[in-house]
DNA sequence: CGATTTGTTGATCTTACTCAATAATCGTGG
DNA sequence: CCACGATTATTGAGTAAGATCAACAAATCG
């Protein structure tokens, strides 16, 4: 195991850079958080990463890829609770009870690193700096949490399609992706899911935007062509990242 | 500055026990973090705990009454995010910018403690159970806005509310209180808005449900007679909390 | 390459929003 | 304590937005 430079080569685009890198660690402490992480745990679309009901032993950080969590409700109907992408960790909602109520499924083909919970409760015992952080990244997931229900609470469609677009586009861009062309990892139904939306409905509103100039789309493939407008369609300020 | 006996006491239905009873501290360590805490900040209808911009110094547990935390869209709407009851923790959003991103006020006369986070840091760096119940914390935390986004995503009217008030019934029930009879602290606007309704709704949907007899509804006062079918209404299975 | 899943488009219907009027409640000061 | 205005809640009528149903097109996968 080795030293600062080596492990943000290791998982350059890994939640394990917010984990550790913008504490300032010592190269001793990098070690001993580098050295608890597994790495590329690799995972075919579809596949589960954990279910609900197991027992919590790990967060995970999106290496590559990207993966949905979700919740099945008393109808049997699955409930898209969250999108994660590469950096961003997943796991968080168990700690407290130490079983997952919620499922994690891989969207394509994707890679993650496991942190098994129980060292990290050892670690940041000791690094003070490290428990410190956790309380951050914790606090962090509330605070994107918060930002979901206000725009799950938007009132139109268009509004939740152009938030939901301009949430993703903004969090491409933090992970020095391009903020303007990505792909969906997610299929339409997954959005509606998400958004208390019909299927036909995320088509239509791709479809309105589209002619209306804001997007281009094909398929998974958007491309943010006005990000203004987007930005008046969901009711945000353009500068909000 | 006492043991576990007055702490109990003094803090009976506050955040406080949340913080400190259920993981055993020692009646050395109770007395640590009895001592960090400010007692009895009082509020009036109305008042604010703080506002979105201010300094995060502290974290809050609420001892009696209620609260609502909030932001202001960039149209200048109140956007509502959450209602905070007694033994209940606000302010948890704050820790990973140091910014309150949220402003909270008083529904109600109500008291709070004010838990300065610095000292917490410190104390949890010294008292691993105390660190570890600060994980729990905030891992609760995430799991609630989960839950909330679930009943958001939800369909009809009749359903977010159903769920809205089998949430604050099972609330009521863990604090000891009611949960078949309880007031609304908030406003019907408050909960259209919590929940992405026109106030126009929530109030047909209070009298439907009354007419139904599934609610007793006079004015903020509720009555839930039929606990079974208003789980129905909310599709939620009958044992959920 | 055919089968299956996923996405788009159209027509119709339902739900919840809007606007408007009225009723009840709350808070304040006489 | 009651009267006042102001806020908050209820109810009704009309409308608009999105859901549903249904058919078709495109993409994905073995």
């Amino acid at each position: 195991m080795t030293t600062q430079g080596k492990f943000t080569v290791s998982c350059q685009n890994c939640g394990l850079n917010e984990l550790c890198i913008p504490h300032a660690l010592s190269d001793t402490e990098i070690n001993e958080v580098d050295a608890i992480v597994k790495r590329g745990k690799p995972l075919h679309r579809g596949d589960y990463l954990y279910s609900a009901g197991e027992n919590f032993d790990s967060l995970y950080a999106v290496r590559s890829g990207s993966l949905k969590v979700f919740t099945i409700d008393d109808e049997g109907e699955e409930q898209v609770i969250g999108f994660y992408l590469p950096g961003e960790i997943l796991g968080m909602d168990a700690i407290h009870s130490g079983e997952h109520i919620s499922s994690a499924r891989a969207m394509e083909t994707s890679s993650v690193c496991e942190i098994p919970y129980d060292q990290i409760e050892d670690l940041s015992s000791n690094i003070r700096s490290l428990h410190v952080h956790m309380y951050k990244l914790l606090s962090r997931e509330i605070r994107v949490d918060h930002e979901l229900q206000m725009l799950l609470a938007k009132k139109t469609a268009e509004e939740k399609i152009g938030a939901f677009l301009m949430n993703l586009s903004m969090r491409y861009e933090q992970r020095r992706l391009s903020s303007t062309r990505f792909r969906l990892p997610m299929a339409r139904s997954d959005i509606g899911n998400y958004l208390g939306l019909a299927v036909e409905t995320v088509s239509r509103i791709f479809t309105r935007l589209q002619t209306q100039g804001v997007l281009k789309v094909e398929g998974k493939e958007v491309e943010i062509l006005d990000r203004r407008a987007l930005c008046d369609v969901a009711h945000i300020s353009e500068r909000h990242g």
